[in-house]
DNA sequence: TATCCTTACGGAATTCGTAAGCATG
DNA sequence: CATGCTTACGAATTCCGTAAGGATA
């Protein structure tokens, strides 16, 4: 058993067993992982992957229960040149961060700017992407932290943690009918054309759910993953618009008018992820806790030591 | 990196930091063994061991950091060949279980029994020690499955799960003034020289704690590792013996009475316990369910997935 | 027929053990 | 001076890539 032939497995799963891809994405040749995937299964005695004749189908019943066993363990030997790599400089490195555009662009700055003050030596990669991309960026150990409101649950691979509750804001042109009457309410709201964000994206969820619950169906005339995009055909005059309230700002915004809306939506809660399993760089803790105060590294080395659906174990004991 | 590098490491630490003797254990030469450890502190950029000199002496900071690291990837290694072979055949392969005498000679002949008619291709290899050994063979990977009824706390590598409640018996000749007079006191038992276990085996800590409490000092004359022990000596007429109550057999110890003493001592508790993190194979939860029924595969699983001092995730959000 | 996996073979790199060297208690 | 780690070197093994072969959509 080598450390080539469990890449080999683990990179066939996430190609699709598509061997000659494997291949590439491991710089080896094709015959190589062939045989390093043989010489494992000949080794443990079991066939890992189903064959349709010469070509990889998919995974055995033997090779669902040992992939996540190979995954793991090329989680730890990742873990052990970390840790190796804290060790050589705490100050010195990489932070791949995943987030979608809403928190890229209004959320992340801050934490970045000080970030930087504070690290100035660590590479910062900001990978931006829809919450599945961001997921999947995780999974695959393309990035250390993954920011993104909706879509992060639902893997039992990720760790996820709370960072910051948010609530929608409509934008609006000015001397817009909506600006006079007091709070609107969803009827109102669903008389005009929307603008909102794309499916899963940024609390769009919520906005669905809550013309849902009131029988109301929204005329959503045009959709978006930013709210950049939103409010410049606000600014046309396309119709209303529903933004996270972070995403507008009088000053830049100042064609536009916010009107609050938490009381038509149910309020958000941005998360934060991390791979299972994984371990963080010191300045990884730092970055989260810049950004979320609450989330110590006590906090979030607790999350990561949670085992999948930990819950109390039963005392139950017999009499003799 | 590769896994020869990491089993010297682990091999290392195991040894006291003697290469010769890690050469010895891996079947391989000491200038291997040297040049492995060395080559992977070269890849990572750190050194694990401490030296004096040439001769290696203990942990660095980083190695104390990357030693339990390295023992959970050889784990996962190990779970990797453990689930080969159960798909190879569910029903073959080694059961090792580690034990104290007590428990090997009352408490698992009928587990085994049973065991060996279900599975007769598995072979049984059953070890015994002192608690501490049972302890120290799960760590070492020497044993599957340990069972005693002290000492297997405090071991945070170790998951411990509760088998079944025990009492204490006062066992005396034939005719003995103990016999008389209704359930003896701890007073009254005092007044004879003692005979039981040494101390760390069999509920001997419940035995002291109770005379303790009472501010009684019992003159314990004898001491042995087990019932069979203790029962020859009482037989002779040196002393009350007390020993647990399942090794007292009214036809087998015909010379002997047996006192309930459940009113003097504490209840023990007979713990199973198996390595965090390892995979068992089908027949060892068997084997497991046979012995104690309250454990079922599914109670130990849950038990292994939990994490070492796994507690509620705090939940606190802040608001933006 | 194009794609994709397996088999075969030869050269290159790695690995490992023996022997010698050196430091330490 | 015995124990224990390191260095040096040569042989054996392993590893890997290229080229050819065969099966499938």
């Amino acid at each position: 058993m080598n450390f080539q032939q469990l890449r080999s497995v683990r990179e066939a799963v996430r190609c699709g067993f598509n061997l000659t891809e494997v291949a590439a994405m491991l710089y080896t040749s094709q015959p190589g992982v062939s045989r390093q995937i043989r010489e494992l299964e000949d080794e443990l005695g079991i066939t890992i992957f189903a064959r349709a004749g010469k070509r990889l189908t998919g995974l055995t019943e033997p090779g669902r229960v040992l992939v996540p066993i190979v995954e793991r363990l090329l989680q730890e030997a990742e873990n052990l040149r970390v840790a190796g790599r804290e060790f050589v400089d705490r100050a010195e490195g990489t932070l791949s961060i995943a987030a979608t555009h809403s928190q890229a662009r209004y959320a992340l700055p801050h934490a970045v700017r000080d970030f930087r003050q504070h690290y100035p030596q660590v590479t910062l990669n900001l990978h931006q992407g829809s919450p599945k991309q961001v997921a999947e960026m995780l999974l695959g150990g393309e990035a250390d932290i993954g920011i993104a409101t909706e879509a992060l649950a639902g893997y039992p691979q990720l760790v996820t943690l709370p960072c910051y509750r948010w609530t929608h804001s409509i934008v609006v042109p000015h001397d817009h009918p909506l600006l006079h009457g007091g709070p609107p309410s969803l009827e109102r709201l669903a008389a005009f054309p929307i603008i909102t964000y794309d499916r899963g994206y940024t609390g769009r969820s919520h906005i669905d759910d809550a013309f849902a619950r009131a029988g109301l169906r929204p005329d959503v005339v045009i959709t978006a993953m930013d709210a950049d995009v939103i409010k410049t055909y606000v600014e046309l005059g396309m119709g209303v618009g529903i933004v996270a309230s972070i995403a507008v700002d009088p000053e830049r915004d100042r064609p536009l008018q916010a009107i609050d809306a938490r009381h038509l939506f149910e309020i958000n809660v941005t998360r934060l992820a991390v791979r299972r399993g994984s371990l963080l760089r010191g300045y990884a803790f730092a970055f989260i806790e810049h950004f979320a105060p609450s989330l110590t590294r006590a906090v979030v080395e607790d999350a990561l030591a949670l085992a999948i659906g930990a819950e109390a174990t039963t005392e139950a004991v017999t009499s003799a």
